[in-house]
RNA sequence: GCGGGUGUAGCUCAGUUGGUUAGAGCGCCAGAUUGUGGCUCUGGAGGUCGCCGGUUCGAUCCCGGUCACUCGCCCCA
């Protein structure tokens, strides 16, 4: 039976010219991550279902229709991860890592959520994510939000994103809020689109967000969440906006921002861009103190981002061309063995080095024009009798003889 | 999950108002140049026209389904 010789849909291989924007991205990222005296934390890609059912909350999208769920052979209900923060605070618990409060972790790998795949969007992605678990303060936050702005500075799209920033508020202020929404919506009830009607019931909140024309003539007298806030939950979010300012990182109030999972609270944010179409969040996040609670474990704060490797790497553009090689050329095959020595030495010396395995000279240097060599090493019979190896500069289209035993250091010339 | 668009060579795309041998550029291979690349010239290979079915004397073209990609919605990184 001939397979079917395509990848699944939403996924895709990366081959090495991407996979080198996808590199630099993630050593970018751990480099920022290690300088905020974060430590790598590497959970399973797959978790006993009830990690992301339980934390994201049983009625949200991701948990309805996008998981990719399967009953392994032991019979255990197991799910392909669609998100970080659960499988981390889950891991949090499972180690005793209570003990070790505040933990800064950082991660990345792939996620798997069956949707309908876009651009920027798969069902196999990878995403970039930080947590700080067990701070309440709003510094955790704020630190969170600068590194997340150093990474995009340092990958240089910076200037093509904004942070836009809100608060849900604490669980009080949040439940009050949204009572008081649903309430209002309800008396609107037969002019709402039918999203919002269902988005009524699964989470008000969004209907806040929603793009109906219809909808936003009802939302404009909605009540505001500012009048719901307490005491304590606008005293955190002032916090956080005055460290962004301490630190001249600029933001952007968007009431309508809301998120999808049950579990955050207080801060919420997201970077956003023009440059990617309907997929316009580059980088989003926020505060959770419920989950790990939600989890089973004792009450504690968390907050966290993640980031979409495949969206940054998109934003960040063609990248300058890599080190370049030299090729080694055999010519004729007593000096095969020869070539090879000489190839092993240059690659201990650190030169990168090609040798390709069959062609005469010319096809040979063709290959190594291809490659963007920077020069060629001919080992050739009549120079090797006479202890000479041919340097051929492929720039200059020049060459030169050089004693065999100094041949690697005069390849220091083309590194 | 819902709605729209697209699918022809490795890549980017022409084309056929249904007719017998489906084209270009780039790339690839070979030769001019058998121990010297890039440039040039000459020649060549490469296609189930996404897949399955229907209509028709005949389908790459029309119709239906399906798969994939893509744009928007939902949602999200």
């Amino acid at each position: 039976m001939a397979a079917r010789l395509q990848s699944v849909r939403g996924t895709h291989d990366i081959l090495p010219e991407e996979a080198r924007k996808f590199r630099r991205v993630v050593e970018t990222f751990r480099a920022v991550a290690e300088r905020y005296a974060f430590g790598e934390i590497a959970t399973p890609i797959f978790e006993f279902t009830e990690v992301f059912s339980r934390s994201l909350g049983e009625a949200t999208d991701v948990v309805t229709k996008e998981m990719y769920t399967f009953t392994d052979r032991s019979g255990d209900s197991i799910t392909l991860r669609p998100e970080y923060t659960a499988g981390i605070a889950r891991a949090f618990l499972s180690n005793g890592l209570q003990q070790e409060t505040p933990c800064r972790f950082y991660a990345w790998g792939p996620m798997f959520r069956h949707e309908r795949p876009q651009k920027g969007r798969l069902r196999q992605f990878h995403q970039l994510d930080v947590e700080i678990i067990g701070v309440a303060e709003a510094q955790a936050d704020v630190e969170l939000l600068a590194l997340a702005y150093d990474l995009l500075s340092e990958l240089g799209v910076a200037d093509k994103v904004t942070l836009e920033l809100n608060t849900l508020g604490d669980h009080e202020s949040r439940a009050r809020y949204r009572d008081a929404l649903v309430k209002y919506f309800s008396a609107h009830v037969s002019t709402l689109s039918e999203d919002s009607r269902a988005r009524l019931d699964k989470n008000p909140l969004r209907i806040l967000d929603s793009k109906d024309a219809g909808d936003r003539a009802i939302i404009n007298n909605a009540p505001l969440f500012t009048d719901y806030l307490n005491e304590a939950s606008l005293a955190f979010f002032a916090d956080v906006k005055r460290g962004l300012e301490a630190l001249h990182i600029p933001y952007k109030v968007n009431p309508r921002l809301v998120r999808g999972l049950d579990y955050y609270t207080h801060t919420a944010f997201e970077f956003t861009t023009e440059a990617l179409g309907a997929q316009g969040t580059v980088l989003a996040g926020g505060r959770y103190d419920g989950l790990i609670e939600e989890l089973g474990g004792p009450a504690t704060p968390g907050v966290g981002w993640a980031s979409g490797i495949e969206r940054l790497s998109m934003l960040i553009g063609d990248l300058e061309p890599g080190p370049r090689p030299i090729a080694v050329i055999p010519v004729g095959a007593a000096t095969q063995e020869v070539a090879h020595i000489i190839a092993h030495d240059a690659r201990r010396a650190g030169h990168i080095v090609d040798m390709s395995y069959r062609g005469n000279m010319g096809k040979r240097l063709t290959r190594a024009n291809k490659l963007r060599a920077r020069a060629a090493v001919i080992v050739g019979e009549d120079e090797l009798a006479r202890g000479v190896i041919v340097i051929r500069d492929l720039d200059a289209g020049t060459q030169t003889e050089v004693p065999r035993d100094r041949l690697v250091a005069a390849l220091d010339a083309f590194r």
